[in-house]
DNA sequence: ACCATTTTGTGCACGTGTTCACAATCGGGC
DNA sequence: GCCCGATTGTGAACACGTGCACAAAATGGT
């Protein structure tokens, strides 16, 4: 008989280091924040159980992401608060510059622009973009507005690697364009529409209305509690 | 001999209809607005291909999807769009009427207050809330802006279900503690801290700087391919 | 009436993510 | 030097999500 045993054990391209899960990456920047905190706060280690519980998780999960970026840790003991800020920030890159243009000066491309964490921690706004000539020569939170036509000049001139379009749903699609066009291979995308990118770019979406329309869901299920249909 | 042929097959808690996994339900609000558009274009029926790529999943997903609210679509034919857009509208909850609130209008919550999505399809604001005396009273999109102070007065007369937190994060917390204490079971946070609530309220988080450091590790990993490390 | 074509709905296998439980390991007291 | 409590790191089982491939079903032409 032909040994069935599975053939699930060979390492199909996980098992490198250096390769982390994309839900762990997905919530280091949370434990990155809490880690700041405990920092700021004077605390020097943790425990598992209490940064899980800071962050929102269960300490098995935590202990398992962060075992994929190392063992940093002292069995016993617990995590060094700043140890691990210095590697979880590593991981995710954050150790070096990245240049942020931010397309649409609306409501939203507005509150980005003074969002904090847009100007600090490796990420730096070079300039705010946008159709309409009565708003260029404005400055927000420091940042100038300057015409969406020099976009290509000013990605290239400050060598920016992610943009962010906070534009109309209508002129998303022709924005994200000229952004991958010029080089941009990430792409922070706030108008409710899907964009279409070639392969290497990667966009990530975030919509108001969709989270919304989720949490719709899960009140209309709360509601018809103990209801047959 | 025992037959270990596995337990797997007997209906834990799925195969009840109406269950629909959480990844499903993220994804019926995009299907919801390519739906949408193609309505307003005339567009009277769709195939799984045509519509999976105009949501930018692939059309096998689609169909599982959809085959969770139903069998609604016609082999060979494709999919009603107007009957298709009232199917998953009615399951996501939106044939219902949720009352909104907003606290915090600042930059982001002046955003939020003016967003297309949050006044339409069954939700309604009914207040902007700030803690600033001299922002009160003034009108954003047409909803008047009130004091923090009369929130409980306010949940209770509209009935309000869902709560936005759109302020610094400092207040955060204490913000939802108020909104869970007088009914609110969802919240929508905008600030970036990891809210304590009791189990059935449900919250959900969107975190601007957490998706710009995703962005820049997948940045930084492209950076460093055909690097030895 | 029948057949070819189209397209849905879904069983199945696979990969990813989560949780449990426990061995490995550390620091500290005596 | 040794034992004990504490805490990490991880193997293994389980749950969840995805994609393939195909049977089921509907339309339209002859």
């Amino acid at each position: 008989m032909v040994p069935l045993v599975s053939v699930t054990s060979l390492p199909s391209r996980s098992a490198r280091r250096g390769t982390i899960p994309e839900a762990t990456v997905a919530r280091l920047p949370v434990y990155l924040r809490v880690l700041t905190g405990f920092a700021e706060s004077g605390v020097a280690t943790v425990s598992s159980e209490t940064l899980a519980q800071a962050a929102g998780v269960g300490p098995a999960k935590l202990r398992k992401d962060l075992s994929h970026l190392g063992s940093y840790g002292t069995r016993g003991v617990g995590y060094d608060v700043e140890f691990l800020v210095y590697q979880i920030s590593r991981a995710l890159g954050l150790t070096q510059h990245y240049s942020v243009v931010i397309v649409g000066v609306g409501n939203l491309g507005h509150a980005l622009a003074g969002y904090a964490g847009f100007g600090s921690r490796g990420f730096g706004v070079v300039a705010l973009l946008d159709a309409d000539p009565a708003r260029v020569g404005e400055t927000i939170a420091g940042i100038e507005v300057r015409h969406v036509d020099d976009l290509e000049a000013i990605v290239a001139e400050h060598e920016v690697s992610i943009g962010v379009i906070a534009t109309p749903a209508s002129a998303a699609q022709d924005v994200c364009d000229r952004l991958v066009a010029c080089g941009v291979t990430s792409v922070l995308n706030f108008a409710p529409v899907v964009l279409n990118v070639p392969e290497q770019v990667d966009v990530r979406k975030v919509d108001l209305s969709i989270e919304l329309q989720i949490l719709a869901f899960h009140e209309q299920r709360k509601a018809l509690v103990g209801t047959g249909s």
